[in-house]
DNA sequence: TGTTTTGTTCAGTATTAACTGAACGTTTTA
DNA sequence: TAAAACGTTCAGTTAATACTGAACAAAACA
């Protein structure tokens, strides 16, 4: 198979990955391209060339994933147009965005706590469960995401 | 404000939250209530009538959130309807789907590096970095359930 | 065996959201 | 100043999917 074309299913395996976690498949279309592309910067037209997309779409997606500090803007000396290129901290952003998530469920669990009646043990103790599990995932991650970059600092020297 | 109304809230909540993580909101619903019911089990005409759902809706759900492994169907004595309750392990399941994602990413991360050109040295560098931190926490989510796991335990005791 | 209860499945509907393409405002170049 | 290039926004279309309600199959009761 043609490498040009191992590419392209390279790309939609990714948008279709972001799809199935909620987000928009051309975002994550674009996340392929970029993590594979040569230079590793590309403007819109080229991605609408290479993806096939509009540039309605290309532009609001980019704008989806700078918020999600996820993709930079970037300008070329001497270049009018923008260029968008993967942050340095794109993986470790979608752990965070993980965090959130942890932070909510844990929230969750408090407020049916304060539902329950005295008597619903049961229901009472896996509300607990459910809590402490959120709650040490919520203390530890960090932690985890700290040992991780001394490791991989370790590593480059 | 009346605590059924709270409940109702609670649940529509949990709804929306697993509706924004890609799980239909019908589904969270249901795991929402059984978060707070009492009895801790609850038989499909029962949940039909709290969550306003059809018997369709409830039974497809369900069905979905057995497969995850994050209801269960229990059989009363002397009851010839079945009823769904949360399982004993549902939220560290959701904790190992995340793991099937995980694992999912150092993966295209692998399949990306094999498609990059020698000299895209910037690319590349990338991809290994995206690799490296998916590996770590592949490697590292499962010790630390087995830390909360002995953690919980010690308390119980 | 006939009747009732219970759960599943499926065709159809409704709703949501991604995507397109065009219109617009802004900035750069000639 | 005019014209071209660029990015954004928005109305409209299309596609996907959750949900309903009814028909169906299976099991329990009389």
């Amino acid at each position: 198979m043609d490498i040009d074309t191992q590419k392209a299913f390279f790309v939609e395996e990714v948008g279709l990955f972001f799809d199935q976690a909620g987000v928009p498949r051309m975002a994550g279309r674009i996340l392929g391209w970029l993590l594979i592309c040569d230079p590793p910067h590309q403007s819109i037209n080229e991605l609408m060339e290479v993806l096939q997309a509009s540039k309605g779409s290309i532009s609001t997606m980019t704008r989806l994933l700078i918020q999600l500090e996820l993709v930079e803007r970037v300008s070329l000396p001497g270049a009018r147009r923008d260029y968008f290129r993967l942050t340095s901290t794109s993986w470790t952003q979608l752990v965070h965005g993980r965090l959130f998530q942890i932070t909510a469920l844990r929230q969750l669990a408090e407020r049916g706590l304060t539902l329950l009646d005295e008597q619903a043990t049961e229901s009472r103790q896996r509300l607990e469960e459910m809590h402490d599990l959120y709650a040490f995932f919520e203390r530890e991650l960090p932690l985890l995401l700290e040992r991780w970059q001394q490791e991989r600092a370790a590593r480059k020297e």
